[in-house]
DNA sequence: CGATTCGGAATGAACGTTCATTCCGGCTAT
DNA sequence: ATAGCCGGAATGAACGTTCATTCCGAATCG
C-alpha cells in the first residue's frame, strides 16, 4: 500500500519537474519513467495516458494554489488592502514550497491538452480573484479597469518574479517580496497623488 | 526572385502563427508547409532545420521589437517618466502590429531550442531596458529593486494584457492602454504618498 | 514451520504511428 | 531544350502505448 502510493507520487513528482523544465510536448514518457525510477509501463497502471497524467497534475496543484490563497481570507468587511496582502502572501507561500508547480500552472493554464475538468478547476480559482477585485472596485480603492486586466497585471508580475527566483537570477528575501507586494498593490490601487 | 522571397516569408508567417497558437513542439513541419502553401521539402530549401527556422523567426522579431522601443528614445537628459512612456508605447505599437510575435517571444525567450545568437539578440534588447531602469534608480525616481525584477514586473504585466487582447477577452482601447501604462509606471516608481 | 501456490504489481521489449528530414521525378521559366 | 526549383512520397528515428512475462510477498498446505 505504502509502495503503491509512493510510485504514483514519484511519477507525479518526476512529471512536474520535467514538465516545468522542458514543457509537456518535449517530455517523453520514458523520461518520466526514468526520473520516477519505474518502468514505462508502470505509469499506465496509475494514469490512463500522458494527457490524463498532466491533467491530474494540473488540477492537483491548482487546487492547492487556491487553498493557499483562500485559507484564513479576511471576509468582505475587511479592507481591500489587507485582502490583497493576504492573497499575495498566500501566493508567495505556495510559490516558495512549489516553485515548479507555480511555473507549470502559469505556462499551461491555457494549454490545448487541458480537459474540461482542469479548465473548470482553474476557473474556480479565478472566480475567487474576480470577487476580490470587484469588491475593491466597488469601494473605489482599486482602479476601474477590467478585472481580467487587473488580475493579469498582478499575476503576470508575480509569476515573472518567481521565474527569476527559480532561475537563480534574483534572491528571494523577505524585503524583496515585501517590495514586490507593495509594487503590485501600487499597480492596481487608485492613487491620491 | 519575387516568388522565392515570397515563399520564405510565407513559411515564416505560417510558422509564427502556428508556434504562437500551438507552441514549437506541437507544431509539425508538414503543418507549417500546409499553412504556407508549400511542399514540406521546400521548407528545407530556405532553412537548415526546424530549429534553425524558429531561431531565425525569434531573432527577426526580437530585433524589430527592440527597434520599436529604441526609435526616437529620449536621451538620458530626459526624465525617466517620459522615457518609460516612450518605451511602453513602443511596446504597444509592436504588440498591435505583431500580437502573435509578442506572444511568441514572451513564451520562448528561455526556450531550450534557442541558439547562442538568439540569446545574444535577446540579451541586447534587455540591456537597453537595464540601462533605462538603472538611470531611473540613480535619480531616485524608480524603486531600488533589482533591475531584473522591475523589468519582469512591467514585462509580465504587459505581455499578460496582450495575451488577453489576443484571446479577445478584453478590448484594446486607447483608454485601457493609457490606464495600463499608468498602472505599470505606478508599479515601478517611487511614491510620495 | 518450511515449502509451495497464488495473484496482482511491475517491467521493458515490441507495436503501430507520427515525426523531421531526404530525395528524386517532374514542372517551370528562360 | 535544359537548368534549377519544387513538391510530396519515402525514410529512419522516436514517440506513446500495450502486453506477455517476471517478480514478490502473502496465503495455504503438508
Amino acid at each position: 500500500m505504502e509502495l503503491t502510493a509512493n510510485k504514483r507520487d514519484n511519477i507525479l513528482d518526476a512529471s512536474l519537474i520535467l514538465f516545468a523544465e522542458r514543457g509537456f510536448d518535449a517530455t517523453t514518457v520514458p523520461m518520466i519513467a526514468e526520473k520516477a525510477e519505474v518502468g514505462a509501463g508502470t505509469i499506465y497502471r496509475y494514469f490512463d495516458s500522458k494527457d490524463a497524467l498532466v491533467n491530474v497534475l494540473f488540477q492537483e496543484y491548482v487546487k492547492r494554489f487556491a487553498a493557499y490563497m483562500i485559507k484564513d481570507y479576511p471576509d468582505s468587511s475587511a479592507n481591500p488592502r489587507s485582502q490583497f496582502q493576504h492573497i499575495f502572501y498566500g501566493m508567495i507561500r505556495f510559490a516558495k514550497e512549489h516553485t515548479n508547480a507555480l511555473y507549470f500552472i502559469d505556462v499551461n493554464c491555457n494549454a490545448r491538452f487541458l480537459d474540461d475538468k482542469s479548465r473548470e478547476v482553474f476557473q474556480e480559482m479565478m472566480a475567487f480573484l474576480y470577487s476580490f477585485v470587484d469588491h475593491g472596485k466597488r469601494q473605489n480603492i482599486i482602479r476601474s479597469l477590467p478585472s481580467e486586466a487587473l488580475i493579469a497585471v498582478v499575476f503576470g508580475a508575480f509569476t515573472r518574479i518567481y521565474g527569476l527566483i527559480r532561475k537563480g537570477v534574483i534572491q528571494e528575501t523577505r524585503e524583496l517580496l515585501a517590495d514586490i507586494e507593495q509594487s503590485c498593490w501600487d499597480a492596481v490601487r487608485i492613487h491620491s497623488d
